[in-house]
DNA sequence: AAAAAAC
């Protein structure tokens, strides 16, 4: 069941009376955006939140959001009268006649027919139903235009279920990959919280000059997923009042601190550097309603899970319950269970099946090449990729290996045979790598060198193919990489080069290959047969097509009883199919049987 | 073993 807005409201009548009630008029007060920018009256008592908001007079905050009276559609709105139109670069395109590479739709445009088998799977109490449409969810008017801007027409499945879930107040546990259509999924309902004036604090900050109260955080392993997920934000919020910031490490600090003292709503970090913010107690997360925590099982492999609990068990973030609480995974691990148990409260848990990563969209190759040998075979590779040109442009080749050094070794050595490469790691500069990712994306500089800083979740349109130079040693690495391509309901080729150093791949990426009706060469069938007695060291997490099961339906949890579990195929065309998107063999049934 | 991430 939807929660309507008279609910929401009534809910949270009593926050809302306490805060604004008690208001001393000479303090900063805040305005929730939904009554920002009504009129002229603008308050000057503030002088450490440039720009004042708006205090409107109107105290009807009733009045059902979305209302055109109030015209909070229009160009001024919100903190910040300067609001950058996210949408120009699209336009921009449009008029010269289409983007860089012939397209009609703009570069967001996803083929929802891709994701019409996609098995979905929701348990917890009282999962509430998903919708079909955009439009069955009430999310307003602006959101609603934005949505249109973004020419998002159907959701996809991570949103049709995920995004009710959490309107309706409830905490989620999700397994899906990036290019689901994973940051929407919690930014409008983040979005259409604060308008609804959810995000509404509970008491006034504490007179300190420089801190800011977010009320939305979203946190991210990787900084160009930080800047990535601010970017969609912004669209998502353009013209909404909603304020969306990023901060990052690797970039001057000043600046974003700049942005920050403008106000924000939502805030998207790397873990290191909201650390550094915490401390410096120019951010405070007492006022958060809303945490969304993305990619969480990589950030745990990247050892961040210190820093994690710190930012929301030791500062001062309201506990699971008084906030709510989003957690994205790929896959579904005991770290992972761990953190869902202490960071969630009565969560519902949904698991999408891989989208766009593992579908028969991606044309799966695998060549024994010899170290030795590695570069001269990615040259035919290149020249090949050359006739497949669009507009002139060679189609962009994003290329893995294994190390920053190496990284740098080949692209210096593609640049010095004419072949238009850049790189992107660790070691290079966040300027150098954000160049890099602009000169890539645009076509400038169509082969792109990367460590796995660029495996998982960046969206970059268009890629044609990419090449495992140097395979990882884990199979999910690969299906990340791989799942740079194929994007969107495009087609996509991947190829990789084998040989002995890479024999405990063998077993895993030939199962992983068959599992998605792809040709397995006789000599990778025979290498796998071989690694047998490995005896599945490197399967696959929890077998089959779901990143991962919710872990409460195994015994210590269960509360018996019946209708515990609600399963949220009922609604025709998920989670009923035996195949996976044509991609998954027949033999595969439900990971849930 | 390497990758990522704060100054």
């Amino acid at each position: 069941m939807q929660t309507s807005w008279a609910d929401l409201a009534t809910n949270s009548a009593p926050e809302i009376a306490g805060a604004s009630n008690t208001t001393a008029p000479s303090r900063p007060v805040y305005v929730p955006p939904h009554l920002r920018n009504r009129g002229a009256s603008a308050s000057t008592e503030s002088s450490s939140a440039p720009p004042p908001p708006n205090v409107s007079t109107d105290n009807n905050a009733g009045s059902r959001w979305g209302a055109p009276r109030n015209g909070w559609g229009n160009r001024s709105g919100g903190w910040d009268r300067r609001e950058v139109n996210p949408f120009e670069d699209q336009e921009n395109a449009a008029e010269e006649g289409g983007a860089a590479f012939g397209e009609e739709q703009g570069n967001t445009g996803i083929n929802f027919d891709a994701y019409e088998d996609i098995p979905v799977e929701t348990s917890g109490e009282n999962v509430p139903p998903p919708v079909n449409t955009f439009a069955e969810i009430d999310l307003g008017e602006a959101l609603n235009q934005n949505i249109r801007r973004c020419k998002y027409v159907k959701p996809t499945p991570v949103q049709r279920y995920g995004i009710p879930i959490s309107l309706g107040g409830r905490d989620l546990m999700a397994c899906a990959q990036t290019g689901s259509g994973k940051t929407a999924a919690f930014c409008f309902p983040i979005i259409s919280g604060i308008m609804r004036g959810q995000g509404q604090p509970l008491q006034r900050p504490p007179r300190g000059a420089r801190t800011v109260y977010p009320l939305a955080l979203v946190l991210s392993p990787t900084r160009e997923l930080s800047m990535q997920i601010h970017e969609e934000a912004r669209k998502f919020s353009y013209q909404t009042g909603v304020r969306v910031v990023v901060a990052y490490g690797g970039a001057p600090i000043n600046q974003q601190l700049r942005e920050l003292e403008r106000g924000v709503d939502i805030l998207v970090a790397t873990p290191g550097r909201l650390v550094d913010l915490l401390e410096r107690a120019r951010v405070s997360l007492q006022m958060i309603k809303y945490l969304a925590l993305d990619e969480a099982d990589r950030m745990l492999d990247m050892g961040f899970e210190p820093q994690i609990r710190k930012i929301v068990q030791q500062m001062d973030m309201p506990p699971p319950g008084a906030r709510q609480t989003m957690l994205f995974s790929a896959t579904f691990p005991k770290e992972i269970q761990s953190l869902a148990s202490d960071f969630l409260s009565n969560y519902v848990f949904l698991a999408v099946g891989r989208v766009g990563s593992i579908t028969d969209l991606i044309v799966q190759r695998v060549e024994y090449v010899q170290e030795s040998d590695k570069r001269s075979h990615l040259m035919d590779l290149l020249h090949a990729q050359r006739e497949n040109g669009v507009q002139g442009k060679q189609a962009l080749t994003l290329v893995f290996v294994e190390t920053k050094k190496g990284a740098d070794a080949l692209e210096h050595w593609l640049c010095r045979n004419n072949f238009p490469a850049t790189t992107i790691h660790g070691d290079r500069t966040q300027q150098e790598r954000e160049l890099a990712l602009r000169s890539f994306k645009t076509g400038n500089t169509p082969i792109l060198v990367a460590t796995d800083v660029a495996a998982r979740g960046l969206d970059i349109p268009h890629v044609a193919h990419v090449v495992n130079f140097e395979l990882p040693n884990d199979v999910d690495d690969y299906v990340h990489r791989i799942g740079r391509t194929g994007r969107a309901g495009k087609k996509g080729l991947a190829t990789a080069f084998f040989n002995d150093n890479n024999a405990s791949l063998a077993r895993p990426l030939a199962d992983l290959m068959q599992e998605a009706n792809q040709e397995v060469p006789d000599w990778l069938s025979r290498y796998a047969a071989r690694s047998t007695f490995g005896g599945g060291r490197n399967r696959r997490n929890g077998g089959g097509r779901f990143g991962g099961r919710d872990f409460r339906r195994e015994g210590s949890f269960s509360r018996g009883g019946s209708g515990y579990y609600s399963t949220g195929n009922n609604s025709g065309g998920y989670g009923t199919s035996g195949g996976y998107g044509g991609g998954f063999g027949p033999g595969v049934t439900s990971a849930w049987d």
